[in-house]
DNA sequence: CACCATTGGATAGTGGTTCTATCCTATGAC
DNA sequence: GTCATAGGATAGAACCACTATCCAATGGTG
């Protein structure tokens, strides 16, 4: 088999060792999801392992965390533009998290809760998406009359606080860029689950317990 | 006009007052999701007050919170059959929290999180949407080798008990059903929402705090 | 009494998304 | 020489939430 040489995988076993349909690997090359493999002739083909770890990811990023294709061609662009990690990592949250999906284009956001956050929790005092984000949800809050005190920001933000803390020590990055950011989106996505779904249980709990007192 | 004895609108008003186009109307109506309006004759329907509020309703839990169709079909029907508001309530939070998306199908759940919770913060031990939902997703998280320690439960929940506490407080419940959906629906997306944002800000707040001292 | 608007019901079409399938020609492998 | 495969193009499927059109019946109006 001269096919072979050098390890390389032709499509059909791509196809079959990541268990993705020959015509949807087609479909991820033609959205610019996956880079062309090696032309070897006019008509073979070589993918290397990356192109199995990359189409690993893209399967990560569209069943588990659930983006769309858009989505995972900007996140995957910068990987391979070769932006900081910090850089990549907070596009990764910012697609994860939906930091983007807010209505800010509301104008100005008069509600600085950022600020209050900020001196509330000593955290430093520097613009992020996470920021803007958080401004731009309270001014929608507020404007579909769902007060947002400033004490519950403080009890909030406080609770937050420790959790994120845990998270971020718990944070290893791996040198592949591919299992970076998988590693990274699955992580915050399945973490920001469990917060949702341990908020949910802990509602019910004390939905239960004021049931019974009352 | 003998029209709009009673005060009924017809479809036509009905849609000029919620900004509805007719057809959407009529969409909802043969999807079950908008009661029939009073047949005054053959060829004229008269819709109430009610049926305005419903349709608001339709409209934010598609758009605001995001529901689909079915989704909201079935809290719908909920209401309507007139089920108790606590077991009304828990349908909405199980709804919009998504509390039934997890691969609930992986057969029994070995990882009975929800026990060592209720240990940790002493909540009453009952079974819930919730509780089930937290299960399933810590085996998931297991399954992708995300480990879910017991101090991560403990630290998770014990700030997560604090917001749910503010919570419940909080809460308000109209007398309307179809008010007490929206404000049900509305409040918790938003507050969840809230607490992913606040997580995400506080994330990016350590990530800088560590890249600065380092 | 003629006519216009409106109704419910049926049916079909639209636009977006993510694939999945088919057809084609060129060409390397055996 | 025959077969499998590559890339490219194109079309189709399935799902979703509408949106539009057509229809016959009929009430209200002038």
């Amino acid at each position: 088999m001269t096919l072979n040489e050098g390890g390389g995988l032709q499509l059909k076993e791509l196809s079959e060792r990541t268990g993705v349909p020959p015509a949807s690997i087609k479909f991820y090359l033609r959205e610019g999801l996956l880079p062309a493999g090696q032309a070897i002739t006019a008509t073979r083909a070589r993918y290397s392992p990356q192109h199995a770890s990359r189409l690993e990811l893209i399967q990560a990023l569209r069943r588990v965390v659930g983006l769309n294709i858009a989505q995972i061609r900007k996140l995957l662009k910068l990987a391979d533009d070769g932006v900081p990690r910090l850089e990549l990592l907070a596009a990764v949250q910012r697609t994860v998290l939906r930091l983007d999906e807010v209505g800010t284009e509301h104008g100005d956001i008069r509600t600085p809760a950022g600020d209050a956050v900020v001196r509330l929790r000593n955290w430093p005092d520097a613009p992020s998406d996470a920021r803007n984000a958080l401004n731009a949800h309270v001014a929608l809050m507020d404007s579909l009359n769902i007060p947002v005190t400033t004490e519950l920001l403080d009890a909030y933000s406080k609770a937050l606080d420790t959790i994120a803390d845990l998270d971020i020590a718990a944070t290893t990055a791996p040198d592949d860029v591919n299992r970076l950011i998988m590693t990274a989106a699955v992580g915050m996505h399945m973490h920001s689950q469990l917060v949702l779904k341990l908020l949910a249980f802990a509602q019910a709990s004390h939905a239960i317990r004021r049931y019974e007192d009352a």
